[in-house]
DNA sequence: TCGCATTGCACAATCGATGGTGCATCCACT
DNA sequence: AGTGGATGCACCATCGATTGTGCAATGCGA
C-alpha cells in the first residue's frame, strides 16, 4: 500500500544484521562460500536472514560486476503468428531448463529496428541470442560479434554465423507434390493452375520458390511465368494479390502454394468477401503450420517446421566454442489437411485439472462484478 | 572473427581520448550537458568520439546507479495463442513508442513461476509490468508492491491492483445468444443441446459461465445440470472432454460454447478423429478470436477481446500515480463466422513490397544451398 | 612453548554511469 | 586593484555485488 517502496535488502543490510562482512554475505548467497571456507554456521545464519528479509540479488549489480547477466534472448520478426509464438514458447522452456532468464523481443522485420534492439540487449549484457527470421542477419551479426556475444541464426540464415534453417527446398517440393497430387485427383491439373503467393526476397522464399518450380516442372512438365506473386509477409498485401488475380482471371487458380501462414491470412480475408464457390475446387499448400489453418473448409496441406528441433539445434550450436558459419538444415514435416498436432502448450505441466470436471454451480447468484468495483467502457 | 570480444568503449575510454573527465563525458552523452554548463565545443568533440568508437552506454551500470532500467515488462501465461501473441505484439508497439524497452516473458499459468519470473524482472529494475492472465495476480502484486513497481493486471483481475478486463459476462451473453439464434434457426434448440466446455476456476471463466447460464435461462427457459465441463486451458484435456461426451451421448451437443481458443484446439483434435457428420449440425461459439478459427467448416462465432483497447487502458493506468484497485471493463466484440479481422501485424510499416510483385526468376540454376555450406538432418 | 598449517573471515578494488559539490578562471564593473 | 558573478569543468561518493588478497585466530605436532 505504501508508495514508499521499501528498498530491497542488500548484502550490506544482511552484513550488518549478521555481523559478517558484505563479501561473506555475498559468498554465502551465491554459493561460493565453501570455496571461500566460510563456516557452516555462518552460512546458515546468513541464509536464514536472507530468507527472513526476502533478499534477492540485484541482478544489474551482479551483471555489472561479472559483465554477464543470465539473460538469453530471442529476436523475432513478429509475435503474432503461431510459427513464431510456438518458437517463443519452446525457446522459453529451453532457457528456463538451463536456469537462465529468457527474453523475447520482436523487431518487425525492420533492419534498423533489428540492430537497435540488439544494441539494447547488448547493453544489458545478454549472454546469447537466437536471431530468428532476421531481415539482415549479417548486420546483426556484426554488432553481436563486436561485443563477443554468442548467437545463432534461425529460420533465415546469415553468411557469417551458424544458422539453423528449415529445409525449405525439400519442404517446398514435398508441399508442391502433395498439392499437385491432391488437386489432380479430381481432374488433371495444368501447370498454369498452380500459383505461388507470398514471400519476399529472402532465403526462405527463394528456396521455396526453387522447390516449387522444380516440382512443377517434374510433375506438370512446365513452369509458366506469371504464376508467382511475391507479397511480402503481410496479410493485407496478400489479400490484395488474391483479389488482383481473381479480378484478372475471374477465379482463383485451382491450386495454391501459399508461402506462409501470414499469407494464408490474406487468403481468408479474400475468402470473407467472396462466395463459397470460389473455393469449391481449391487445394492449398501452406508453409508454416497453424492448427486452425489446417481445418479450413477447403483442403489445406501444411508444412510444419520442426521448431523444437530447430531450437534444440540452435542451443547446441550456442554451446560450441566456435561454430562454423554454415547452414544446418532441419527437415520439416508435411501435414495433411485436417490434422491437429500437439504443440509446445502440451508440454506444460498441470495446465488443467487432472480430469475434466463438471463445474460447480455458483453458491448464490453472486454478482461478483456488480459490487461497485467495476466500470464499463 | 576474433574471439577476443573487443570490450565496449566506456565513458572512461572517451574521457581519456577527449581529455575531459568521465562525468563530463557522461553528461554529454546522456543529454544533461547543458544543465551542467558544458561548452558546446566540448560536447561536440565528445559526441564525435563516441560516434567514432561506437560508444553505447552500459545499461546495467546506468540502471544500477539510477535504480531504473528503461525496461517495461509483459507477463503472459503462454505465448502460443493468437490472443496472447497479439497482446505481445500490441504491447511492444506501445512500449517502443514511449522510447522504452519491451520485455515479454511467460509463466505457464504456474503461480510459483509467476512469482519467480517477477522476482527476476524486479532484479533488473524493471519500471512497470503488465500482468496478463496471471493465475495468482494478488501474489504477484505483493511482490511488486513491496518493490514499488507500477503494475496493472489485464485479462484476469486481482483485488489489489488496477485491472483491465474484458466484459466477460456481457461477452458470454452475447456469444450465447448468437449461438442459440444460429443453432435454433434450422430447428428448435433444447436447453440440453447447449454445452459449455473449457475454463477453470478463474474470474474470466466464472463470469463467462454466469453469462452463459443467464442467457440460457432467458432464451431457452432452463439451465440443466451437466452441460458445463471445465477442462482448464489445455487442448489435450479439452479433447478428452469432447471425446467423453461423445462416447456418452453418441454425438456432440448441437451447440457449443467454447471457453477459449485453446479449448477450440481441443475440438479440432476431436474433429480430426471423427467423421464429418459429427459436425454437420454443429454451431460453436468461442471466446477469443483466431482468424483461422473463424473459418472452420462449421459456423464458429467468436468473441474478440479488444486487445488494443485493453493495452491502451493499461498504459493509462500505469501513468496514474495511485490507480485504485478496481476493475476496468472493456467491451469485447462479437465476430460472426468467417470473418477476417485486421490485427496488430497490419500496423507494421513497410512489411512488404508496396505492390504485389511478380518474383524475378533466379539468375541461373543457382544451387545456393549446395555449395558445401549445408548439411541435412 | 615455538612454529607452521589451517581455518575463517575482513578489506578493498572493481564493474560503468550518475550527479551533487566545489574550485579555478575570466570578464565586467567600481 | 579588488569584488562579484558567471562559466566550465573536475572530483568523488554512490548504486550492489564479486573476488583477489591478506591477516588474525586456532589447532597441532615437536
Amino acid at each position: 500500500m505504501d508508495r514508499n517502496a521499501k528498498k530491497k535488502a542488500t548484502i550490506y543490510d544482511l552484513s550488518v544484521l549478521s555481523g559478517s562482512s558484505p563479501s561473506t554475505v555475498s559468498a554465502v548467497l551465491n554459493g561460493t562460500w565453501r570455496k571461500r571456507r566460510i563456516a557452516e554456521a555462518t552460512a546458515e545464519l546468513i541464509q536464514e536472514l536472507a530468507e527472513k528479509h526476502q533478499y534477492t540479488a540485484n541482478l544489474q549489480a551482479r551483471g555489472l560486476r561479472r559483465s554477464r547477466s543470465g539473460l538469453v534472448g530471442l529476436l523475432l520478426p513478429v509475435h503474432d503468428t503461431r510459427y513464431f509464438s510456438s518458437m517463443a514458447q519452446t525457446f522459453e522452456a529451453h532457457v528456463r531448463s538451463r536456469g537462465q532468464c529468457p527474453v523475447v523481443v520482436s523487431a518487425c522485420r525492420d533492419p534498423q529496428e533489428e540492430r537497435a534492439v540488439v544494441e539494447t540487449l547488448l547493453s544489458y549484457s545478454i549472454e546469447a541470442l537466437i536471431v530468428a527470421g532476421a531481415t539482415d542477419p549479417d548486420g546483426v551479426h556484426q554488432v553481436l560479434e563486436a561485443a563477443g556475444v554468442r548467437h545463432v541464426n534461425i529460420d533465415l540464415p546469415g553468411t557469417k554465423a551458424a544458422s539453423v534453417v528449415s529445409d525449405n527446398y525439400t519442404g517446398a517440393r514435398l508441399l508442391t507434390e502433395a498439392v499437385v497430387r491432391r488437386a489432380g485427383s479430381s481432374r488433371p491439373l495444368d501447370a498454369g493452375d498452380l500459383h505461388l503467393f507470398g514471400g519476399r526476397d529472402d532465403h526462405a522464399s527463394r528456396e521455396r520458390i526453387r522447390g516449387f518450380r522444380d516440382a512443377r516442372v517434374d510433375l506438370l512438365g512446365a513452369d509458366p511465368d506469371g504464376c508467382i506473386t511475391a507479397t511480402g509477409y503481410s496479410p493485407g498485401t496478400s489479400q490484395r494479390a488474391f483479389e488482383a488475380v481473381f479480378a484478372r482471371d475471374g477465379r482463383l487458380p485451382r491450386a495454391l502454394f501459399v508461402n506462409s501462414s501470414i499469407n494464408l491470412e490474406g487468403l481468408i480475408r479474400f475468402m470473407a468477401h467472396h462466395p463459397d464457390d470460389a473455393f469449391a475446387d481449391l487445394v492449398v499448400g501452406c508453409y508454416d503450420y497453424d492448427p486452425f489453418g489446417s481445418f479450413l473448409p477447403f483442403p489445406v496441406i501444411m508444412i510444419r517446421q520442426d521448431v523444437e528441433a530447430m531450437i534444440a539445434r540452435a542451443f547446441e550450436l550456442l554451446e560450441e566454442p566456435r561454430p562454423a558459419p554454415r547452414i544446418h538444415l532441419i527437415r520439416p514435416d508435411l501435414v495433411p489437411p485436417r490434422t491437429a498436432l500437439r504443440g509446445p502448450l502440451d508440454a506444460l505441466k498441470d495446465e488443467a485439472p487432472a480430469e475434466p470436471q463438471a463445474a460447480p454451480r455458483p453458491r448464490a447468484a453472486a454478482p461478483s462484478l456488480s459490487d461497485g468495483r467495476t466500470a464499463t467502457v
